[in-house]
DNA sequence: TTAAATGGTTGATAGTGTCAACTAATCTGA
DNA sequence: TCAGATTAGTTGACACTATCAACCATTTAA
């Protein structure tokens, strides 16, 4: 009846993580994962904050902040001040930034297509609606509190 | 054209990780994700050694040995001598790790659930079927070296 | 104008993943 | 048979990831 789906889940994304290190390291770009995953998200919304990348990646604030560091000590991004409140600020990718970025995003649509090669188009956008009403049903407030 | 399939699956795992942690907490089964994925593996499958499942589930075996070392100091596996080779021990769940393995299970299959609940029984399938695939894909031996 | 809420930072700690060096046992082949 | 290679498992070190709590500065609301 029920297949082992978490351990699918682990295994795949297990072996998506490796696959992308390797090939960053190919390209000597000396990133973790998670921070190329926050580059990429701040690459893609501009006036992004601390805060909405948190949010948006569902991800620890403080672990957030650390990140951010990093890329602002490698020249990756620059926080310029945000007019409207004086706490936080904009997060722009740097034209470094935008080169790894560039980067990155060839490694990934190679990995991509490396893992989703014989699939067929219409089999892909299946995986990813399944995924997302997944995502869903685990996100949503339980009844309870 | 194509789907950010990655961050879907770290959205997924995220997901489904922090659940399935949550109900566990809630259950206080005090023993990390990991702890139990190998716990399971040693109940499933009998005859089981550090090796195996370390193979199993792709995991460094540095990794594996420690886990391993902490379940049997929780006394929820021992260790018995392999007859035929005195450098590796079978592995088998305590009646307290068979205990919590029944509890895990009810755990999983409500997390899963909720997960899957408005998703076919045909969805599933393909859904698993397509993320075999694809760790497939991701696992082989690449042409260059 | 104080109290509460918010954006962000810092510190602490647990869990996970990876690599390298090592021991003990086993296997291989001259 | 025995030296060398291989294998199972261990240990140490370290980077990365996740989470929580306490905190500061600013903003918002009463």
């Amino acid at each position: 009846m029920s297949y082992p789906a978490n351990e699918i889940l682990h295994q795949l994304i297990h072996a998506y993580k490796r696959q992308l290190r390797a090939r960053i390291q190919e390209q000597e770009i000396d990133l973790p994962v998670n921070h190329i995953r926050v580059l990429k998200g701040i690459g893609k919304y501009p006036q992004s904050t601390a805060r909405s990348i948190a949010l948006r990646m569902n991800q620890d604030k403080a672990q957030i902040t650390r990140v951010l560091n990093e890329l602002v000590h490698s020249a990756l991004i620059n926080k310029t001040d945000n007019p409207d409140d004086r706490r936080s600020q904009f997060l722009t990718p740097t034209a470094a930034g935008k080169k790894i970025l560039e980067k990155v995003n060839n490694l990934e649509t190679e990995v991509i297509a490396a893992m989703t090669h014989n699939l067929s188009e219409k089999e892909l956008k299946t995986f990813a609606h399944i995924a997302s009403v997944m995502i869903e049903n685990l996100t949503e407030h339980s009844t309870s509190d």
